[in-house]
RNA sequence: GGGCCUGUAGCUCAGUUGGCAGAGCAGUUGACUCUUAAUCAAUUGGCCGAAGGUUCGAGCCCUUCCAGGCCCA
């Protein structure tokens, strides 16, 4: 990396002969009218005799991506923002001057072109430049052209190399954009408002997490960097927006795994007057046009796996799921201690504090959910372990909640939300107490929000949908890092 | 936090029982005006992740540390 590197001299010398030539290295802007991708579509059909005849002159720009060199005269391939496309330089054809500063660039450099199409002996459409400029001269040499990079550490430190050479991952990103794209065309068709709500947070709320916690200067005060936006986006219901939604970083002070990014986007919406029932069938609708939109078909691969994605996808309770899909028996459903030792002897870790709830949630954890490929909802949580949705009518001791999960990962949550002030405060204060205990994970009470629903908050729906999840399933991804451009990692030391 | 694995030239990788640090691509020089992993000839390039230790001698063995990957928590 140092810049005393023979590859590095080799290229400076090379930019002082440029100069002395009189050429910039980085001038500014160039006008092109033609891209390799629109090149090949318009003109690549056609045959030699037409293209000669037609002797329209284009001018390009791109990185030059090989050079093969023949005395007084060369290929090269540049690569624009749509694709590559072959150029060829004859001496005869630009002049020796400009030849003879051809000669001293480099594979990575910019260039513009202009100049005609023919077609080579292998039917390649090829630009015959008869004029070249420099636009960005390149100093470092870029990985190899045949085995690229696959250096994992120095792919995701310095993504721009990861992209310049290795061309899928442009289209996983561009996959990625596509699909945050057609969430906000469904929610925005539906007639939800996009809003943004604080990152900064002195109560961190909406979720179980740690946060990272940093400090204002000026107001002196402790904020955290927001796990949810869970709370802000409720306060707003109760102002009368009644569907809002919104896509937006999540930051969670936790270990890092191929499922996990310290920081992850989320999308979240609230929906007033439905409930959890009314969202499973919205969810169902709404990665029906995902799909529909992004990969155009209802069946999806994944790591080996088909997903098919045609609705209904099949409901079940959480407690039936660990009955029937993990074979647990009813005495571990219904007396806590036998949930424990059951557990142990499952070899599933549990905190001494875990209460039946939380027990049966862990085994769920470790021998249902890497069952569940296809989408499924699991329904009725124990409350316990919702503080913030609303109790079953039915049954108090569970939820109005489902979470979806597909390929063995979890892929959203959502439920009716608890609109009962008194309720809230209650779920609070047992939070406050796990706290106290020690639990690190435990929410906060959040008087504001208490106050908030004191007000009023409609009877209302709202879901959680992990966007990088999302998009790994969509593009076949295996970690999350590889639909991240810019994954943390540890800085390197000298 | 624990276990396993990885780190050697710009990139991709070899490196034997512990005995002179290697290849391909890229680069440089020369030949070459239809190549496309161009070809042919010659050639440059090393803090072997870092620091200690064992040894006559360490890329290789030992210890610690750094960074990364996978699995588990």
């Amino acid at each position: 990396m140092e810049k005393s590197g023979t590859l590095f001299e080799d290229r400076q010398k090379k930019s002082d002969q440029l100069k002395a030539m009189g050429i910039n290295l980085y001038p500014a802007g160039y006008h092109y009218d033609m891209t390799a991708t629109e090149a090949k579509s318009r003109l690549a059909d056609l045959d030699a005799e037409t293209l000669e005849k037609m002797n329209e002159t284009y001018s390009m720009a791109g990185r030059i991506m090989a050079i093969r060199n023949f005395g007084k005269a060369s290929f090269i391939h540049i690569k624009d923002n749509t694709g590559r496309i072959q150029a060829y330089i004859q001496k005869d054809k630009v002049g020796d001057d400009l030849f003879k500063a051809f000669k001293l660039l480099d594979i990575g450099d910019f260039v513009g072109l202009k100049g005609s199409f023919f077609k080579t002996r292998t039917d390649e459409l090829t630009l015959l430049a008869n004029d070249l400029t420099l636009l960005s001269k390149s100093k470092r040499s870029l990985p190899e052209k045949w085995h690229g990079l696959t250096d994992v550490e120095t792919r995701y430190r310095q993504r721009y190399l990861d992209l310049i050479v290795n061309d899928s991952v442009k289209d996983v990103f561009i996959l990625r954009s596509k699909i945050v794209q057609s969430f906000r065309d469904f929610f925005i068709r539906k007639g939800f408002l996009e809003v943004e709500t604080p990152m900064m947070q002195p109560i961190p709320g909406g979720a179980t997490a740690r946060p990272f916690k940093t400090f204002h200067n000026a107001l002196g005060m402790d904020l955290y960097l927001r796990i949810a936006p869970e709370l802000y986006l409720k306060r707003l219901v109760v102002g009368g927006l009644e569907r809002v939604f919104e896509i937006n970083r999540n930051f969670r002070n936790e270990g890092i795994s191929i499922q996990h990014n310290p920081e992850f986007t989320m999308l979240e919406f609230y929906m007033a007057y439905a409930t959890y029932e009314d969202l499973m069938t919205l969810t169902e609708e709404l990665f029906t046009f995902i799909l529909k939109e992004t990969i155009g078909t209802n069946i999806c691969p994944y790591q080996g796996h088909t997903i098919d994605f045609t609705t209904p996808w099949s409901r079940i309770t959480l407690f039936d799921a660990l009955r029937k899909i993990a074979g647990v028996p009813e005495e571990v459903i219904v007396e806590p201690i036998q949930a424990v030792r059951y557990a142990e002897a499952h070899d599933i870790p549990l905190s001494k504090k875990d209460k039946h709830g939380k027990v049966l949630a862990k085994i769920f954890d470790q021998l249902v959910e890497p069952k569940l490929i296809n989408p499924t909802f699991i329904v009725e949580y124990p409350t316990e372990i919702s503080p913030l949705s609303r109790r079953n009518d039915q049954d108090p001791n569970i939820t109005d909640r489902f979470e979806m999960f597909i390929a063995g990962k979890e892929i959203a949550n959502a439920f009716t939300e608890l609109n009962d002030p008194e309720d809230q405060k209650g779920r609070f204060l047992q939070q406050v107490a796990l706290r106290e205990a020690g639990d690190e994970e435990a929410q906060f009470m959040d008087e504001d929000y208490v106050t908030a629903l004191e007000y009023g908050l409609p009877p209302t729906a709202g879901e959680g949908i992990g966007i990088d999840r999302v998009v790994m399933l969509l593009t076949d991804s295996p970690s999350i890092r590889d639909v991240i451009f810019f994954p943390h990692m540890r800085s390197k030391q000298g």
